[in-house]
DNA sequence: AGCGCCATGTAATGCGTTACATGATTAT
DNA sequence: ATAATCATGTAACGCATTACATGGCGCT
């Protein structure tokens, strides 16, 4: 919420809408989930919420302070960890989604070198437990598992692929 | 817990041990957690505990009654729903772990197929999204989204190659 | 007048996390 | 003896979920 409300300003409700008509749709859409989140944000002096009665309906608009982009840059430059690894990944996409706009560029190729360098260690790992394991396995077990690590693999792959995009874009000029 | 339960019975200090050391390490080891999971399976009457002092300590082994089947075969056997493919068709994958032994090959082969059809139409319905937005967003934004992308492209890749592992069981005998 | 959407919340409940606590057994 | 491991829990806290509640605004 913290990177969206930076990308642009939002309400409480435009980040709902957001949640659940975009692609952003892991994301619950409850109020009850947003506007606590929203008031927490808001109690630690990341956000800053001004109430706008342009044209329409009254709508609370927040904005990032200082100190909630100093938290954004920090959050999003943490060093890559095994346990964001182990669940799958997807915290490290959402750190990537909004590099380039708060950190620059520089820090997402830095970012996908070091992804990439982390999920070639972490594949090999898994292929040598899948080796040593899959005569014991039931089957479905065993695919299972192989499901996992084909996603790991095509993550890493996605990580060149990404490195390879960022080099041509310093080429062709900055869009 | 209640598809490990069957495959073996197990102690709350076995639930422990799977999860920090095999591959199982998406989930929480934490004995706050377990225990009062397991306490709860028992309080439902799907699992029911046992303690055995036979040679070493003192401990307390679970094993899934009656009831507890039917329950994990009714999870089992859930049509796949858009949900379960939003959220990165992580639990799909812990429910297909545990097919073979629970509810027989013919659902674990009926699952890939209809896992296949649904990701067919979601990773087209993904590109056109991808497709008509990506002018409007940052370049690692899009990039993310490519990723998510390629991940259930190789789900897709993988259920037809968990297809034809099985067809070949098939032939060849039953293991 | 009434229906539906915009926009913001609150309340009850359940569960996970972190940290702490306990006792029994095996190894040094 | 003492440390480490086995084995089982409890307590405080925070947060998400589900459902309910409210009121202004626009359309028919």
């Amino acid at each position: 919420m913290l990177g969206l409300i930076q990308q642009k300003p939002a309400s409480g409700y435009d980040l709902r809408r957001l949640f659940s008509t975009t692609a952003l749709g892991t994301f619950s859409d409850s109020p009850g989930a947003i506007y606590p989140a929203l008031a927490r944000l808001e109690k630690q002096g990341l956000i800053c919420g001004r109430v706008e009665k342009s044209g329409l309906r009254q709508r609370q608009v927040f904005r990032v302070t200082a100190s909630g982009v100093v938290a954004l840059q920090r959050w999003l430059r943490q060093p890559i960890g095994r346990h964001d690894l182990v669940h799958g990944s997807d915290s490290l996409m959402l750190r990537f989604a909004f590099m380039d706009g708060v950190v620059g560029r520089d820090a997402s190729v830095e970012f996908l070198g070091a992804l990439a360098s982390a999920l070639e260690s972490y594949v090999t790992e898994l292929r040598a437990y899948l080796e040593q394991h899959k005569s014991e396995m039931p089957v479905s077990a065993m695919l299972a598992l192989e499901a996992g690590i084909r996603g790991y693999e095509t993550t890493l792959q996605w990580a060149h692929h990404g490195l390879e995009v960022y080099a041509l874009i310093q080429k062709g000029g900055t869009r």
